[in-house]
DNA sequence: TCAAAAGTGTTGGCATTACACCCATGA
DNA sequence: TCATGGGTGTAATGCCAACACTTTTGA
């Protein structure tokens, strides 16, 4: 707080964001390659500095908008960063968040880093700052809320089938679950809407849902 | 992070601490009033700058001995308070920490506020910032935790009872329990060691309980 | 016709709940 | 002796895990 008249200089503050999707079957997290000062080349979860008039959850969503032009994401504030000796350049305090979207959007090119990637989370590259503990924490949220909340709806588009949000659980838990009673489970929770229509494909069709809410929730899943 | 070569003047990053206990029977909080600035008068949970060569965890827990004298507490962060209205005076983006101790240490006369006290959080005054919600994002973390984690340790002494373990829990869960499963439960977990001695007392004498380990643990308590 | 995913019920075990009585003590 | 908290067992219920076969489709 600002008791303490007196004019101390304290750290700057920046957020950095952990987009994660499922893609191909594999959680996936969205990367920055530095182009710039001593850890040019590393890779790292984007993030920048707050502005001065500007709340922390729009200086990430101003990040993931400027780095993959998303602007509709699942955003949720994760753990703040301050160790001194984090970042080697100056004193940043950073503000991780963690953000789910459906579908990877494509990569862009921008000014800020020399390169941008999907990485599975099973074969991150090496990161830099502190960025591995920011990215076990943010697996180990992900799992946890899994289980007690609807987050998973963040992974899924508007209409999915229950094989698909199975598969969300099981790419995401490590673990392979039974059909009936995933099925039995979720449809008796009353979160979802069935469809009128169904999913054709390659085998037998399969009916689509949709989430009656898609407003986070308190939800003993699994 | 520190990408952003430029000079972009940041807020200022200070700790909050919520400093919990249970006293008589009743939840209760650690306030100051504050003493100077246009807030002067209001209460508030103690904070202040962090420093510049100075962890965050550190910042609270010297808060924490400036104000109360206590050392040894179980100290966790709890969320990271950023709006740029949230501080009249200037933009501080403050981290705040929860803080539990088993005995409400003895108030000290301090320089940095002009008073402190100890209110059952049933009962709060009014709390000026953003402490409101740090308050309520507080006991939502602490009445979960409860459930999942051996957390309760915490707010205990070295030697408890069964009964006093109990009431830790109903006290901050706000409803009764029953006994008999209690104890089976918290029993049957194994982080309970009993010790030789028993409490002796206006009544039945009751078997002296200790934590196996102290170490947070997460185990399903309830 | 084959491969692959969709869909469906039952059972056993385990954990949780609800519930009532006697005990040991100090006042 | 009384008030107070300590200590104990059982029965009913609900939840979860395990498990196999049939259906529908496109290729």
């Amino acid at each position: 707080m600002a008791r303490a008249t007196s004019r101390h200089e304290t750290a700057a503050v920046a957020v950095d964001v952990v987009l994660l999707t499922i893609e191909k079957g594999e959680l996936s997290a969205f990367l920055v390659c530095l182009k710039e000062g001593p850890l040019r080349g590393k890779w790292a979860f984007p993030g920048g500095r707050v502005r001065l008039d500007e709340p922390l959850e729009d200086a990430a969503r101003r990040e993931l908008r400027e780095q993959t032009g998303l602007a509709d994401v699942y955003l949720e504030q994760l753990y703040t960063f301050g160790d001194p000796d984090r970042d080697p350049t100056s004193r940043v305090v950073s503000v991780a968040y963690f953000a789910l979207v459906p579908t990877a959007p494509a990569l862009r090119r921008t000014a800020r880093y020399a390169a941008a990637a999907w990485f599975p989370v099973r074969a991150l590259p090496a990161l830099t700052y502190d960025h591995d503990r920011i990215a076990a924490m943010a697996l180990e949220r992900l799992r946890a809320k899994l289980s007690y909340t609807n987050i998973a709806w963040s992974l899924l588009p508007r209409a999915f089938t229950l094989g698909d949000l199975q598969a969300v659980y099981e790419t995401i838990l490590g673990r392979r679950l039974d059909r009936r009673n995933f099925r039995r489970k979720l449809l008796g929770l009353g979160l979802l809407r069935p469809l009128s229509r169904e999913r054709r494909g390659a085998h037998r069709p399969a009916t689509l849902y949709a989430f009656r809410s898609r407003r986070p929730l308190i939800a003993e899943v699994l």
